[in-house]
DNA sequence: ATATAATCTATAATATTACTCGAAAAAATA
DNA sequence: TATTTTTTCGAGTAATATTATAGATTATAT
């Protein structure tokens, strides 16, 4: 399951994808439209900075605002990010490889190719979808 | 991330498919082969017998065995039992759908689509993989 | 100076996962 | 029938991860 840290991560981004002409946008105000837990958000949004997706102003009309278009913030980043590997499986990760506690042999392992799969399949979707995408959804689902 | 729960199933059930032809397998023998805590595969045993997925029989010579084919038995039927959804979010599962927390409208969630898509995928790979299909790897990548 | 707003470090609360305990019930066998 | 073997059952605990909060500090604008 996707953590709630992950989501509130693509929440924000949403916001900040829309607000992209307009000054900076304080975490209160965010926090508040998306009914994100304050001191929480913040974390979340100083890993995204940290990694280089945000920018942040400290001080009187400062804020954060995206570091790039949105239609360069792919999912998969921001899950990697929040949640770590996107593999159901730490030896099927390509980031986050690491031995499984259980595996014995991992050379006569016979799971770990589906999982190698299953991590391809879903690293298909996710570096393909942006966040101008699900802002792009968005509004086409409010406009039917 | 796969519990171990979900692995350890996986494992007791190979281990039993590779039994097929021979009495019950005991928890103990089990458990002793793939080193997973007794108690704690005593459970998941017992799970996957209520699912239909094993024979079991109490007393001396008995233990437990295999109701069906290694073939007809998918990965996705023993994730189900022993994690619960397969989606990565609650609004996106087949099995076991409920609206998310943080949703406020999920009819104008630009981000439910994408996990469905994520999870249609996973689920194409996890329900054509049988326990048959693991052994066999093992077998072949042992020969190698 | 003062107000604003991000940053930093720590910690508390809650939930989930992993595992354990002990006793009861069923079956075989001697 | 007594004994041993083995599953079953209900509950409980320990470890870890997730979610959230608190308070002090630093940077910036006016």
């Amino acid at each position: 399951m996707l953590s709630k840290k992950t989501k509130y991560a693509i929440k924000a981004l949403v916001v900040l994808g829309k607000n992209m002409d307009q000054p900076p946008m304080q975490i209160s105000k965010i926090a508040e439209t998306e009914r994100i837990p304050k001191k929480f958000l913040e974390q979340i949004l100083l890993d995204l900075r940290n990694a280089g997706f945000l920018y942040s102003k400290k001080g009187a009309g400062g804020g954060y605002s995206l570091n790039r278009d949105p239609k360069d913030i792919f999912l998969v980043s921001i899950m990697r990010i929040t949640d770590g590997p996107i593999a159901m499986i730490p030896c099927a990760s390509l980031n986050f490889y690491h031995k499984c506690d259980e595996c014995h042999q991992e050379s006569t392992c016979g799971i770990r190719d589906v999982f190698v799969d299953v991590r391809d399949a879903t690293l298909k979707i996710l570096s393909e979808t942006s966040i101008a995408d699900i802002i792009k959804r968005e509004t086409t689902l409010i406009s039917v």
